[in-house]
RNA sequence: GCCCGAGUGGCGGAAUGGUAGACGCAGGGGAUUCAAAAUCCUCCGCCGCAAGGCGUGCGAGUUCGACUCUCGCCUCGGGCACCA
C-alpha cells in the first residue's frame, strides 16, 4: 500500500511552487494587498524551533490571506549587524563579514525546506552596503531635519579591554572578558530626538486597536508621562555659582514630609564638590563603578553621601534639610535631584532609616492610620486618605486631588510650577564597534562635524580589520578614518562610531516594499504595500524595537521616505511565545552540572537514561563522584525552559525535518499551545503530529483508490455537487465539514491556530468513520486539505492532486461555510439545579421558553430535586441552558 | 527594585458569564499478527463499591450561574534603554 513520504512530496511541491512563482509578491492595483511580516532573524548560524514557530504562524496567515484573494507580501531578511559576529571573530578568528554571510547561507538553506510562502526575491541583509547605505542617507536627511544631535552620555567602560561594554557584557559589575571592574564614562554620542515625539507616540497607542493591550501598556509605562512640580530649594551657603537646587517631583503633596534632598553623582553640584573634596570624589567614583542599567541601579544597595550642605524648605526658611549625593538618582530623568519623603516612598524610607533622617507622615489611611514604621505608606493616588499636613486641600482627599491642589498652591505662592515630563529619553545610537552601520559624518578641524555627501554613500566598512587587540578596529585602522572634509576639502577624520542595530531593524519593513530601490524607499511601492497588516514576533520586543520603529516611521514621513498613512507602520501585532524543552542534567565528579542534548537521552519506564556513557573532549569517559561511568539512571529532568545552547535543551529543526518532514514540524508548533504562550517541544508530540499527517494522507489515498476503482475522477466531477443534496450519512458529513470550515477559519482569523488544529483532528476522526458515499467523502477530504493547506501545505497539495483538484491548492480560493448547514434543528439543553448540571433535554432549536419550562418541570431530575414543591426561580437561556433554583 | 504577563487532569491545552476538561500526549483494555512494528476499536479528572461528593494556584466578593468579572495574596516567566 502507498505510504506518506514527506521527503518526496515536500521537495516535489516546493519545486512546483518555485516553477509557478506562486509566492512572488505582485503589485496588483486591482486586488487588495496584505502585508504579513515576521520579525526577521539574527543570523546566528542555526535556525531554532522559535524561528520555525514564528515563521510558520506568519506563513499560515500569508497562505490563508492569499487564498482569500489578497495580493500578499511575505518577505524575509536578516538582522545581520551586531556583537556576536565580533565576538566570534575575537574568539575563533575570521572576519565578522564572512561569519555573518556564511551563517545567512546556512540558515537560508535550513529555512527553505520548511516550505514557507516567502518571496525570496526581496531578501536582504542589513549588513549589505546597499541597505546600510540607504540607512546612512536617511540619517543625513534626519540630521538636516533636526531629528539627530550630539550630546554626552554615560557608557560602561572596561579599563582593561579599553572598550565600551554592553549591559549584557557587564556581569556583577565586571567586564565579562577581562573581569575588570567596570567604570562609567562619558562620551559624546549621537542621539535621535525620540523624546520630542513622546506625547504623540503615547497618544497614538490608542489608535492601535489590533495590538495586544499588554504591549500598549508596556509602551505607555515606558514613555512614562507624568505631571509634577518643578521647584527649587535655596542652598544655605552653597559653593560659588550654586544658590539653589532644582527638583522635580510627582508628589508635591508630600512636600511637608520632606526630610532630605538627593542629587545624582552626575549632578553639576556633585561634580563641583568633587573638585575640593577627596571624600566626595571617592564616593562619586564608587557610584560610577556601577553599571548603567536601570536594573542595576535599582537593585544595588542604596547609598548616600552627606555633602554637609543644607537647603531651606520653601515653606519655612527656618526648616533646613541635608543634601545627599545618592547612587540611585539618575541624571537623565527630571532634574537629577529629588527631595525624599520617607513616609510615602519605600526607597526614601530605607535611605532615611539608614542615615537617621526624620520620617514625617503627611497623610494616613482613613481607617487605622498608624504612623509609618518600616514600611512606607504608598496607597494608590486614587484612594482617599486623611491628611495631617495639607496645604490647600481638604483633610480627606485623594492623592490626585492633593497633587493638583499642591501644584496650584505652589504656583500661587511662587514656589514652583507644574510641568509635564516623560520618562522616555532620547535614543542614543552611537556604538564604539566595528560590525554596524557607519555614522556618515566627518570631523573637520575647521568646520566641525560635517555630514558626508550623499553621492559618497555608502560609507563602507573596511574589510581589512583585526580583532586581536583591544578597542574599536575602526578607530585604530591606519587609513579608513582619513578623509577630506566634504565642506572645505581639508584633511578630516571620519566618525568611527557605528549605529545601534536597533536602527537597522527600525525601517526594514519599509525597505521590503522596494528592496532594491536606489533611494531608501520607493514611494509608489510603499504607498501600495504599507502598512504591515500583520506583524508577528516575540514579546521581548514589546518596547524598544516597536517603539523605535514607530518613531522611525514618523521620521521617515518627515524626511519624505514614507507616506503619511504609514505613520503607524504595524496595523496589527501578534506576540508569540517561546518554544521550550526539558533540560537533561547529570553531575560530574566535582558535582558540577553537565547538560545533555535531547538526542543523547532516552526514556524507559518514564525515567531518563543516557544512551551511551559520557566522554569529555579528549575522549575519556566521565565519572561521577563514586567513580562509576556517567551513564544510566543518572539523568535529572529539569522542567521546561527556553531553549538555550548552554543548557543544551535545544531541538534542531533540521533533524526534525529530516526524520518527519516540514509539515510535521509546522503542524506540531501550531498545535497544543495557544500561539501567544510558550509551547513545549516533546518528541512524543512530534511523533503524534507525524502519525496524524500519515493518517490524513492514508484516508485521502484510500478515497483516491476507491475513485480509481469506480471509473476515475471524471465520474465524480459531475457528481460533486450532488453530494449536497444527499441525505443521511452524506448530510451528517457535510454538516460536520461546514462546521469545521467555520471553526478553522475563525481559528486562523483570531490567531487560535491550536484550536484550528484541534478541529481538524476532530474532523479527521469524523471523516475516517463516515459511511457517506464516495463523492461526499471526496469533497470532504478535498476541503479538509484546503483547510490544512496554510499549516501543512505540502501534504495539502498532494491530497488535492491525488483527488483530482484543479491547479495548485495554494491558488485555490478559501472554502466558505454554507450557513444553512451550520444550524442544527435540535439542540441539547443542559438542565442545572442550583448551578450544577443534573440533566439535559433535547428540544427543537426555536422552541419558545414557556414550552421549554414545561418540559423542564417534567424532567425526572428536576422532579426529584423539587420534592413536590415549586422552584424558587427558573432561568431559561434560549438555545443554551436552563437553571432551576430550588 | 520597577513595569508586564501566566497559573485548568499524570502532561500540553479547550471553553461569547451558561454542560469544566474539546483535541492531542502519556497510561489501561481489546482486535489484527507466528511474533513485533505499524494500524484499528475502546476506557481514561479526583475520592467513593455505590448513591454521591470534590474539583480551573490560594482567600474573599458580585451573580440564578464564575476558569471567565472585582479585590487581596502566592508561585513562575518576560522587559528594564549598548543582547537581538
Amino acid at each position: 500500500m502507498a505510504r506518506y513520504t514527506p521527503a518526496e512530496i515536500e521537495r516535489k511541491w516546493q519545486d512546483a511552487w518555485e516553477a509557478d512563482a506562486t509566492f512572488r509578491a505582485c503589485h496588483d492595483p486591482a486586488r487588495p494587498k496584505y502585508y504579513v511580516l515576521e520579525m526577521f532573524p539574527y543570523p546566528s548560524g542555526r535556525i531554532h524551533m522559535g524561528h520555525v514557530r514564528n515563521y510558520t504562524m506568519g506563513d499560515v496567515v500569508a497562505r490563508y490571506k492569499s487564498s482569500c484573494g489578497f495580493s500578499v507580501l511575505h518577505p524575509m531578511g536578516w538582522d545581520a549587524f551586531g556583537m556576536p559576529a565580533e565576538n566570534a571573530a575575537m574568539e575563533r578568528g575570521g572576519h565578522p563579514k564572512d561569519w555573518t554571510y556564511g551563517n545567512i547561507a546556512d540558515m537560508r538553506a535550513q529555512m527553505k525546506p520548511l516550505g514557507l510562502s516567502i518571496d525570496w526575491s526581496r531578501e536582504f541583509a542589513t549588513c549589505d552596503p546597499e541597505y546600510y547605505g540607504q540607512q546612512q542617507a536617511m540619517f543625513l536627511d534626519m540630521l538636516a531635519a533636526g531629528l539627530v544631535y550630539r550630546k554626552n552620555a554615560t557608557v560602561n567602560w572596561d579599563p582593561v579591554d579599553m572598550t565600551v561594554l554592553a549591559n549584557e557584557q557587564v556581569i556583577e559589575g565586571k567586564g565579562w572578558r577581562s573581569g575588570a571592574p567596570v567604570e562609567r564614562r562619558d562620551l559624546t554620542q549621537w542621539f535621535f530626538r525620540i523624546s520630542d515625539f513622546a506625547d504623540e507616540l503615547l497618544a497614538a497607542l490608542d489608535g492601535l486597536e489590533n495590538w495586544p493591550e499588554k504591549v500598549k501598556l508596556m509602551q505607555r509605562n515606558w514613555i512614562g508621562k507624568s505631571r509634577g512640580l518643578q521647584m527649587a530649594f535655596g542652598l544655605v551657603d552653597g559653593p560659588e555659582g550654586f544658590d539653589r537646587i532644582e527638583v522635580y517631583t510627582t508628589r508635591p503633596d508630600t512636600l511637608m514630609g520632606a526630610s532630605f534632598l538627593g542629587i545624582s553623582p552626575d549632578h553639576r553640584l556633585a561634580k563641583a564638590l568633587e573638585d575640593g573634596n577627596p571624600e566626595v570624589a571617592a564616593f562619586c567614583a564608587e557610584c560610577r563603578r556601577m553599571g548603567t542599567s536601570e536594573e542595576e541601579l535599582e537593585t544595588a544597595e542604596k547609598k548616600g553621601f552627606d555633602t554637609g550642605l543644607r537647603v531651606r524648605h520653601p515653606f519655612d526658611p527656618e526648616w533646613e534639610l541635608p543634601v545627599y549625593i545618592a547612587n540611585f538618582i539618575l541624571m537623565d530623568y527630571g532634574t537629577g535631584a529629588i527631595f525624599g519623603c520617607p513616609a510615602h516612598d519605600q526607597r526614601d524610607l530605607d535611605f532615611a532609616r539608614k542615615y537617621g533622617l526624620p520620617v514625617t507622615d503627611t497623610f494616613v489611611a482613613l481607617e487605622g492610620g498608624e504612623p509609618v514604621g518600616e514600611v512606607a505608606f504608598v496607597p494608590p493616588k486614587t484612594e482617599a486618605v486623611r491628611w495631617l499636613k495639607a496645604f490647600g486641600w481638604d483633610e480627606v482627599a485623594t492623592g490626585e486631588q492633593a497633587i493638583d491642589a499642591a501644584i496650584r498652591f505652589c504656583e500661587e505662592n511662587g514656589v514652583g510650577h507644574g510641568v509635564t515630563k516623560f520618562r522616555l529619553r532620547d535614543w542614543g545610537i552611537s556604538r564604539q564597534r566595528y560590525w554596524g552601520c557607519p555614522i556618515p559624518v566627518v570631523h573637520c578641524e575647521g568646520c566641525g562635524v560635517v555630514p558626508e555627501r550623499k553621492e559618497n554613500l555608502p560609507v563602507r566598512l573596511p574589510d581589512d580589520v583585526s580583532f586581536d587587540q583591544p578597542g574599536n578596529p575602526l578607530d585604530r585602522h591606519p587609513t579608513w578614518a582619513s578623509c577630506t572634509c566634504p565642506k572645505c576639502g581639508a584633511a578630516a577624520r571620519r566618525e568611527t562610531d557605528t549605529m545601534d542595530t536597533f536602527v537597522d531593524s527600525s525601517w526594514y519593513y519599509a525597505r521590503f516594499t522596494a528592496p532594491h530601490s536606489a533611494t531608501p524607499t520607493d514611494l509608489a511601492e510603499a504607498d501600495y504595500w504599507m502598512n504591515v497588516d500583520q506583524y508577528i514576533g516575540g514579546i521581548e520586543h514589546a518596547i524598544l524595537h516597536l517603539l523605535y520603529s514607530r518613531f522611525f516611521a514618523r521620521a521617515m514621513q518627515i524626511t519624505g521616505h514614507l507616506p503619511a498613512k504609514a505613520k503607524e507602520p504595524f496595523d496589527a501585532l501578534f506576540t508569540q511565545g517561546m518554544v521550550t524543552h526539558e533540560i537533561y542534567m547529570t553531575r560530574d565528579a566535582a558535582g558540577r552540572p553537565v547538560y545533555h542534548l535531547p538526542e543523547e537521552v532516552e526514556f524507559r519506564n518514564g525515567k531518563a537514561y543516557l544512551k551511551r556513557p559520557l566522554q569529555d573532549q579528549s575522549g575519556d569517559f566521565l565519572q561521577d563522584s563514586s567513580g562509576r561511568p556517567l551513564f544510566a539512571n543518572d539523568v535529572e529532568v529539569i522542567p521546561s525552559a527556553k531553549m538555550s545552547k548552554s543548557k543544551k535543551n535545544v531541538v534542531d529543526p533540521v533533524s526534525i525535518i529530516e526524520s518527519f518532514g516540514a509539515d510535521t514540524a509546522r503542524w506540531f508548533v501550531l498545535s497544543d499551545s495557544p500561539p501567544e504562550r510558550d509551547v513545549e517541544w516533546t518528541s512524543a508530540g512530534a511523533e503524534a503530529a507525524h502519525r496524524h499527517l500519515g493518517r490524513v494522507w492514508r484516508i485521502a489515498n484510500g478515497i483516491a483508490e476507491e475513485m480509481d476503482q469506480g471509473g476515475g475522477i471524471a465520474v465524480y466531477e459531475s457528481e460533486g455537487q450532488g453530494a449536497a443534496s444527499g441525505g443521511g450519512d452524506d448530510l451528517t458529513l457535510r454538516r460536520a465539514l461546514h462546521k469545521t470550515i467555520h471553526d478553522v477559519t475563525m481559528g486562523i482569523e483570531s490567531f487560535g491556530f491550536n484550536t484550528s488544529v484541534a478541529k481538524l483532528y476532530a474532523f479527521t476522526n469524523t471523516l475516517a468513520k463516515s459511511q457517506a458515499a464516495l463523492p461526499a467523502r471526496r469533497e470532504a477530504a478535498m476541503v479538509m486539505a484546503q483547510l490544512m493547506a496554510p499549516m501543512t501545505p505540502h501534504l495539502a497539495e498532494d491530497i488535492w492532486s491525488m483527488l483530482g483538484g484543479q491547479g495548485l491548492i495554494a491558488r485555490a480560493p478559501w472554502p466558505k461555510p454554507d450557513p444553512a448547514l451550520l444550524i442544527e434543528d435540535t439542540v441539547t439543553l443542559p438542565i442545572q439545579i442550583n448551578g450544577k448540571r443534573r440533566s439535559e433535554i433535547a428540544v427543537p432549536r426555536d422552541m419558545d421558553a414557556a414550552e421549554v419550562e414545561k418540559l423542564v418541570l417534567a424532567d425526572d431530575a428536576v422532579l426529584k430535586a423539587l420534592e413536590g414543591g415549586a422552584p424558587k426561580k427558573l432561568i431559561v437561556v434560549p438555545g443554551r441552558i436552563v437553571n432551576v433554583v430550588v
